[in-house]
DNA sequence: CGTATGACGAGCC
DNA sequence: AGGCTCGCCATAC
């Protein structure tokens, strides 16, 4: 299961982001929004995900700005030349990840239990 | 096997 | 705009 949410993020081009609501909807489980926000949080070191660039609907960074974590995440993005406005915003209109193309989502959902 | 737990999201006020 | 309630769902215990 975290996997197969590992393996789309990693499908996420540098300088866009992906809401974890997408990444649920691409697996086919549009609900599960907060499992791959789960998936996430408990992500192994070391695992080579770019986890930064998954952020919430409203395209804010989706825990305590100030936290550690969350200032890595913010670095790293714009490191990547992802701008956030004043209030902590991605314009997900501009920095939104398009998603798979259809092959990819067919051949993801195929995969193995 | 029932409950609790969130890096969520949509809706309502 | 900002805050709260609820529904969701894979894990943890």
């Amino acid at each position: 299961m975290f996997e197969q949410i590992y393996e789309v993020v990693r499908r996420i081009p540098p300088g866009r982001v992906a809401t974890y609501g997408q990444i649920a909807r691409l697996l086919g489980m549009p609900r599960a929004a907060r499992t791959v926000g789960w998936a996430l949080h408990t992500l192994p070191e070391g695992i080579d995900v770019p986890w930064q660039r998954v952020i919430n609907a409203r395209g804010t960074i989706s825990f305590d700005p100030d936290s550690p974590g969350a200032v890595i995440q913010r670095a790293l993005l714009e490191e990547e030349g992802v701008v956030f406005d004043e209030k902590g915003r991605i314009d997900l209109d501009v920095y939104g990840w398009a998603g798979l193309d259809l092959a990819e989502r067919q051949q993801l959902l195929e995969r193995d239990p």
